[in-house]
RNA sequence: CGGGGUGUAGCGCAGCCCGGCUAGCGCAUCUGGUUUGGGACCAGAGGGUCGCAGGUUCGAAUCCUGUCACCCCGACCA
């Protein structure tokens, strides 16, 4: 067990890095920075994809596609935007190659250089609502609901499979809406869209709070954030939503005629969620065995193992197998038997751990005497035996107890990390032995917020909706506050 | 861009200091056989521009110069 992977406890980073390519999930590819997602982890982001696909389509939104390519005009409409993505921007100045001297290799074709750069988005706010302008000409054409399913470029420094690559694959909301209040109301509806689908699919706890003005968006009067726990303490942004007033209208000149007949800028909204979620979907589950996935996302669910000695014990067992496959594929199931002969029952035992395929059932000769089968769950690695006939209900009610038994594992988990605190030295030791949240007072400047972050490495990760109006002095200044914000190292 | 490290078989590594004859080990692969209720065993086989380019030398994986790539730590971030 754990052969290949390196312990969670000693090094959670490696660990973390081994899994993903262990579990063939994903691997580094030839360009510097950016992962080749293997089918298995693609699945996993197609599972992901689907159900967010669903719910953003069950709140009126649709599917459209925008350029990859973004004029180098069209980022300095909005200063803020641009100041905050300007240093990680990938730019095309050319559109040819040709052979050089040799003949041999190809160079960049000096004459083809492009009269106005692109910019290989980031995000895309400026090149849709360069497209919104010519589609917004009365409040009769509001609102907007749109939904991209893209794959966007930041060119980070240090790049890490899933969690931070330069290119990642994630779908960006934007909406466009008549009056402030719609537009702040879509941004909440979308956080919360963004926590259900944490939650109950995931299987991953968070909290749902305000970013500061510091770590909100660039061009956003606010950013709504959903903030997940990692076993190894530190807290990852799982999705954001922003709330972006009228300043991209402003920027792109999109203007109405409302009810009134008075010209108004439009107000907008952006929401986006990436494929990080398969690294939160590793870091929060999984054990030194390998993955722990929630049966609502895993492309596997159910796997069904042989053993046999004999080709005529393989086949009575196949008969049986082959129809309990069927069986539970009719029941709504994804299921995989998997009567290889070149792998032992051992070893795939221990693959589909390591591919954290939520329930396994192996049938052996002793199982087809006895008319039972035996079923190992993958999250708490208990196994039973159960009688075939009661078997298909079993597996459904596993499945369920299986979904809800990780969501509570890491709530528990997210609720004995998250401390409050209101000693600075208390602060620093939590963050230096355990980790997690730590709620406390905050001045509200951003200075506080700065040297804190200097000193310590953690930032605030949100101020929660929830937060409720208490007395108190910051942590680190001693200076009034009036509620308690969340710290934590985050990825 | 700073600091550290690594490039040798598909993967993981040893060899390098102190140059030497056929470049080695584990895993994986292939063949044959025995196995199969928690990552099997035995026997055999195949697989290498030693990152790249120069140089020193009778001789370079090993020494020198240059260069490229990747990884880790920092500044930046979904």
């Amino acid at each position: 067990m754990a052969k290949f992977l390196t312990n969670r406890d000693e090094n959670y980073a490696q660990w973390y890095n081994d899994l993903v390519i262990k579990a063939d999930l994903a691997e580094n590819s030839a360009v510097r920075g950016c992962m080749v997602i293997k089918p298995y982890g693609y699945a996993i982001w197609e599972k992901i994809q689907a159900e967010l696909d669903r719910m953003f389509k069950a709140t009126g939104h649709v599917n459209a596609y925008f350029p990859l390519f973004i004029p180098k005009s069209f980022f300095s409409r909005e200063a803020a935007h641009v100041e905050g993505f300007a240093k990680e921007c990938a730019v095309v100045t050319h559109y040819r190659l040709k052979t050089d001297e040799t003949g041999k290799g190809v160079v960049v074709d000096p004459e083809a250089k492009l009269e106005e750069e692109l910019i290989i988005r980031p995000t895309s706010e400026t090149i849709i609502w360069n497209s919104y302008k010519n589609w917004i000409q009365s409040y009769r054409d509001l609102p907007i609901l749109i939904n991209q399913w893209a794959n966007v470029v930041r060119w980070e420094m240090r790049t890490r499979l899933f969690l931070r690559t330069a290119e990642f694959l994630w779908q960006e909301g934007h909406t466009a809406h008549a009056t402030r209040e719609e537009a702040v109301e879509e941004t909440e509806r979308m956080i919360n869209v963004y926590s259900e689908f944490a939650e109950n699919f995931m299987a991953l706890p968070v909290y749902k709070g305000y970013k500061t003005a510091s770590e909100r968006f660039a061009g956003a009067l606010d950013t709504y954030t959903i903030e997940a726990l990692m076993q190894d303490g530190k807290s990852l942004q799982a999705g954001t939503s922003h709330f972006l007033g009228q300043n991209f209208a402003k920027a792109f000149d999109v203007q109405f005629t409302d009810r009134n007949g008075r010209l108004e800028y439009v107000w907008a909204t952006s929401w986006g969620l990436s494929t990080r979620m398969v690294g939160a979907l590793i870091m929060a589950h999984s054990d030194n065995h390998g993955l722990i996935l929630p049966p609502k996302l895993a492309p596997l669910q159910v796997v069904i193992v042989p053993i046999y000695k004999s080709a005529d014990e393989l086949s009575s067992i196949s008969e049986k197998a082959e129809a309990l496959k069927a069986e539970l594929e009719r029941s709504g199931l994804s299921v995989k038997y998997d009567n290889r002969e070149t792998n032992k029952p051992g070893w795939k035992f221990a693959d589909y751990e390591l591919k954290g395929v939520p329930v396994r059932i192996a049938i052996g000769p002793r199982d087809l005497k006895n008319g039972t089968a035996e079923i190992a769950r993958r999250d708490t690695l208990a196994k039973e035996t159960v009688p075939m006939e009661s078997i298909i209900n079993r597996i459904h009610e596993l499945l369920n107890q299986i979904q809800k038994n990780i969501f509570e594992r890491a709530l528990r988990f997210r609720n004995d990390n998250t401390f409050r605190l209101d000693k600075w030295s208390d602060f620093v030791e939590v963050l230096n032995s355990s980790g997690g949240f730590i709620s406390a007072h905050w001045d509200e400047t951003a200075e506080t917020e700065e040297k804190i972050k200097e000193e310590t490495k953690a930032t605030i990760r949100c101020i929660p909706f929830d937060s409720a109006a208490e007395e108190g002095k910051c942590i680190y200044s001693g200076k009034p506050s009036g509620r308690r914000v969340l710290f934590a190292r985050s990825y």
